[in-house]
RNA sequence: GGAGGGUUAGCCUAAUUGGUAAGGCAGCGGUCUUGAAAACCGCCGGGUUAACGCCCUUGAGGGUUCGAGUCCCUUGCCCUCCGCCA
């Protein structure tokens, strides 16, 4: 059911929630306990307050109204009858300067509770491990094995550049640190690597592919969840009300943004290819070599919007998807349940899955799978009709199918040989006109 | 960048000089029917309430007014034309 801060602001206040406002009311010491799991800053203590507040102000103000709107009927009445309404009018007069003195009073509350709800991270789903960072992550499953080298295996950046075919010196030139130029067969794996898994995903998986807008308007930030609370990590577009896109769950997930859809139509899939742009405010120091962390990277998302009870077993499937592009690529990885710490602001679960590295020696995220249940729906209006009923709010997935830089890095390091060059998988090769091999071109 | 037109509920469409949102379609429930259709009845934006009721809702935000879909200002989006442009 849609729940709205304001009644009077059915469009605006609506979508600015994250949490059900009578769950809170009902339940806050058990919210504030559950996600204090995953931030022990939490805290909802100004909640009781603020919506008491309100809800006394609405009392008083909408008897004020009710009384204006009997009385501004009878003045009509008078003088459709040719008869003296003065004394009416001048009462009224009083009744409406009380009553815009009270809506502003109710507006100042109102602002207080958007600031407090539009900042709080959603309930973290029970299954989900109680844990404070990535070390209490937990390993569900490990898929396929590590590769064996008769020699010590180099990371990407020393394959690539030896290659010629990632060329960070000038990618520094034109645009700075953390972004990358990838020429010849680097630029050709790039491409290819995003046709493989849209085509994947279309013609095997039933998504469809949507190609959005690189830079949307803030409203769809505040839809997904990330702002208000994380201005700092985006590019915002001077002089506008657009910030580039951090990912395609941002434009794609908000193409539904305040419709109400056909139960009939749902599941609804969405893969998506964008580039992605992230400032990466706080990272300074951390994998500054390489294209593990740009400032832009690509990405090919996968989103669904499914029926409330179906959501936990399309996360299972998501996942599945986005493994299977890995399978393919005969890529060892690790599927991993992030804890309640490590979890995104706006999820309720995640799984991570992390690639094997061995260059680095390690594992490393390069999908991110989460069921958001109702938080971004419920902040961007996406409703659906279930049997002619009452709108309820969809659930809404998304998990990258998959981080295209980060799987390029796997592929050097995985596939490298002992001689510099690095051998294309198979499932690549008919997307790079039959090339088997990349060697150092002459 | 300039000029003009538009925006009403899931969709489509009304609303004298300002007087308190009328219909239709789709959908849901029911009557009828062997079943279905048709016809007929009810429901069909949000909040609040045990219920009656009350408040809010004409893209958004302000203003004027006792009272605004209607008048004024700001603004989002869509369409047409001009200019510019890949």
């Amino acid at each position: 059911m849609r729940v709205c801060v304001h009644p009077q602001e059915t469009g605006a206040a609506g979508q600015e929630k994250m949490l059900d406002i009578r769950y809170l009311r009902e339940n806050l010491e058990e919210a504030e306990k559950r996600l204090k799991t995953r931030d022990e800053g939490i805290d909802l203590s100004p909640f009781r307050e603020l919506d008491e507040r309100r809800r006394a102000l609405l009392k008083e103000v909408e008897g004020l109204k009710e009384r204006r709107n009997r009385t501004s009927e009878e003045i009509g009445r008078l003088k459709k009858e040719g008869r003296d309404a003065s004394g009416l009018i001048a009462e009224m007069q009083e009744v409406s300067a009380r009553t815009k003195s009270l809506d502003r009073e109710v507006a100042e509350c109102e602002e207080g509770l958007r600031d407090l709800l539009l900042n709080i991270p959603n309930l973290p789903h029970p299954s989900v491990p109680v844990g404070r960072d990535d070390n209490d992550n937990i390993v569900v499953r490990v898929e396929g094995e590590k590769p064996g080298f008769s020699f010590t295996p180099k990371e990407h950046t020393e394959i690539g550049e030896s290659l010629g075919i990632i060329d960070f010196e000038r990618a520094g030139k034109l645009a700075g640190a953390r972004f990358a130029l990838m020429k010849g067969a680097g630029a050709l794996l790039e491409r290819a690597l995003i046709n493989f898994m849209l085509d994947l995903h279309t013609r095997e998986h039933g998504y469809r592919e949507v190609l959005p807008p690189f830079m949307v308007k803030s409203e769809c930030f505040v839809g997904t969840g990330q702002l208000p609370k994380f201005e700092d990590d985006q590019f915002k577009i001077e002089g506008w009300d657009h910030y580039l896109v951090p990912t395609a769950e941002v434009p794609v997930t908000n193409i539904h943004r305040e419709e109400i859809l056909n139960e009939a139509t749902l599941p609804i899939y969405y893969t998506a290819y964008t580039p992605c742009f992230r400032k990466e405010a706080g990272s300074y120091g951390k994998d500054v070599k390489g294209l593990i962390r740009l400032h832009q990277f690509n990405k090919v998302e996968l989103v669904k919007f499914v029926a409330p009870e179906t959501s936990y077993d399309e996360l299972e499937r998501l996942t599945a998807d986005a493994e299977e592009v890995l399978r393919r690529l005969g890529l060892h990885y690790r599927v991993v349940l992030l804890c309640t710490g490590d979890t995104g602001f706006s999820s309720a679960k995640t799984y991570d899955l992390e690639v094997w590295l061995p260059g680095q020696g390690t594992y490393r995220e390069i999908s991110s799978c989460s069921n958001f249940e109702d938080f971004q729906a419920r902040r961007a209006g996406i409703r659906y009709r279930p049997g002619g009923a009452k709108p309820r709010f969809v659930h809404t997935l998304n998990g990258s199918g998959l981080a295209v830089g980060r799987t390029l890095v796997a592929i050097l390091e995985n596939y490298q040989c002992e001689d510099g060059s690095v051998v294309v998988p198979e499932a690549l090769r008919p997307y790079m006109g039959g090339l088997e091999k990349i060697e150092k071109m002459g």
